[in-house]
DNA sequence: ATTTATTTTCAATAAGTTTTGAAAATTCAA
DNA sequence: TTGAATTTTCAAAACTTATTGAAAATAAAT
């Protein structure tokens, strides 16, 4: 297979998995982009190698670097900005994994909190089922949450970091 | 707070919930509102909670079905069909975890197989990263695809099972 | 076999999301 | 400063996905 036949078939194949994922194609796209370019590149790049606009990489790049997966990146004597995308991989999960954390699982186990307080009867079969549901959830969300914080922590810990070497 | 606002409540927020996730918000809701239902409820009463269609409720039923996650349920003497959902949650989220490996995981992994191999010179920058970063995604996929089935596994095996209770 | 209840399908429509592109804002150099 | 290069914004348009609802299909009862 030819190396440009690969890349476009990683880069339309990723933008798909993506928006599985709730995530929005053109950055899923843009990220692959990054992941296989060598050297940082610009808007323009980006623009042409996706046929895409403007405000379209402008948005998307925005939303990479605040999910903490690209940095823009100044070149001495380039008067354009560049991108980079962190490259190893485990990191990109870490990242992920922190941000999704933080954005939705962080907010879900707080409401769920709430929620386990019900005015009612605990012997009626709906309250019973409401609150036994709820916590569940919630329990099983704790523990997610705490297997996850390791998991992060191993990614900035020198220690259970070098033991992950093996597990990498 | 009282039981039908909890409800309500619970109900928003795990469509909200799902859509970020790529799932499709009503079918979210059914879900959310089969787990908190004591007892098997019918196709009218789900579009009068929701307040949605007939052919709505019809279609996510189905895939709330194929996901393995609800099940029709006859009951004596009753002409309508009822639905249940499955409520221990850690038996849920593998469920999930099975059906989103099948549909998403694995495929990429094929995918990605394909696409290491590439014509053109190692040396070449290029070639280099794409190889390079294929290659870190399918170890991290393939990582990952062992956690998991370690952990579907551990559901339907009575002695990890059994370890397992001290974690739930 | 016919009627009645119930479920399923799917074309049309509505709702939601993403993308464009041109104007405004910003940045840098002369 | 002023002007050119570059980035950002955001309303409108394009595209994608979800929902409706009525007709067709199926299943059960008489």
């Amino acid at each position: 297979m030819k190396l440009s036949e690969a890349k476009a078939q990683f880069i339309s194949s990723w933008g798909a998995f993506g928006t599985q994922w709730g995530i929005n194609r053109t950055m899923a796209q843009i990220h692959a982009l990054l992941l296989i370019s060598p050297d940082p590149i610009t808007q323009d790049t980006i623009m042409a190698e996706l046929n895409i606009s403007r405000g379209n990489v402008n948005m998307n790049t925005r939303e990479l670097i605040d999910w903490g997966l690209v940095d823009r990146v100044l070149i001495p004597g380039e008067r354009k900005e560049f991108f980079s995308a962190e490259k190893d991989i485990w990191k990109v999960a870490t990242q992920i994994i922190k941000e999704r954390k933080k954005r939705e699982l962080d907010p879900m186990l707080k409401l769920l909190g709430q929620l386990e307080k019900i005015d009612g009867q605990a012997k009626d079969r709906d309250v019973k089922q409401f609150t036994e549901t709820i916590a569940g959830i919630r329990k099983f969300g704790n523990q997610a949450d705490k297997v996850l914080d390791v998991m992060i922590r191993a990614e900035e810990n020198w220690f259970t970091g070098t033991l992950l070497k093996f597990f990498k």
